[in-house]
DNA sequence: ACTGAGTCGTTGCGTACGCAACGACTATAT
DNA sequence: ATATAGTCGTTGCGTACGCAACGACTCAGT
């Protein structure tokens, strides 16, 4: 039996509840244990797997998925909390790098715990093997649409 | 084989572009042929489904994941361009009901197909029915799970 | 009838975001 | 060398959200 129009819809809006409650129970963990919002923790995690722990303004605005003038307001945040600092770029005098701080890895550390403890007990813990697998290939095949093909 | 941490974690972070991706292209789209934003449209939609279009504020305020406040303002936005009307309750003095007005439910029906070929579009047109279904599977199961159980 | 606790929608306030425009800089073409 | 276009991160500004507190109201117990 094919799968109805409508029942697709249903799926999204499924999609849709289940990333506000996850999202939302994450920020609210890692807020309570080590008073760092979701959006913090975001920008630590892509930094620390950079290389040499820094990344152009840009790519990381990207990375979070950020407007740049977001992300500038953002890591001026976090570089009042010692988290990351700005270096400019030698090689394009346009350029700032954001950069992880020593005080900035040690909260990633402390941090990660948590958020991972959070993604297995909020999302995937009652997923079978399968339902991760066929979820991972389903969102593959959603990223993988053009970019807006009107 | 099991499934690692890592790939779950992976999983997780698809989900999460996913989600941005797509919900932003359906803003856009219903904002650039509509003039409407896309959380205006979740209003409408909720109240059209709802007995006599009509909802208690804090009903909507759950049906569209929005706080009590955020909902105030939102209708009161709404309001002011004519798509929905506050009535005060007659059992409940404290309460109000948004309920649809005709241009409300002419505006609904406008941005309906759009908002539908968007989902289509972005969201499910490569998806195989078994991956629809897999989806679906997992998400239900996602949200099933208590309330952070800390 | 009266009190205390709970719930309703709303408000003041602070926060965080995007858009458009900016100056500074780079890249390309002539 | 110069002009033009493009890109960088930042800023002014407007918008939209949540939290906490509020007055108005309901309800349960006595």
């Amino acid at each position: 039996m094919a799968i109805s129009n409508n029942e697709r819809i249903r799926v999204w809006r499924a999609f849709l509840e289940a990333h506000a409650t996850v999202s939302q129970r994450l920020d609210e963990e890692l807020r309570a244990e080590r008073d760092l919002p979701l959006t913090w923790y975001d920008v630590l995690v892509n930094l620390d797997e950079a290389d040499g722990g820094r990344l152009r303004m840009r790519e990381l605005a990207h990375a979070v998925l950020f407007s740049r003038s977001g992300l500038t307001r953002l890591v001026e945040r976090m570089e009042r909390d010692g988290l990351v600092a700005r270096e400019r770029c030698a090689d394009d005098a346009r350029g700032t790098f954001a950069v992880l701080t020593p005080a900035g890895r040690r909260t990633l550390r402390r941090a990660a715990p948590i958020h991972l403890r959070g993604i297995e007990q909020h999302f995937s813990i009652r997923l079978a093997d399968a339902d991760v697998r066929a979820m991972g290939a389903a969102l593959a095949k959603v990223l993988r649409l053009p970019p807006a093909s009107t």
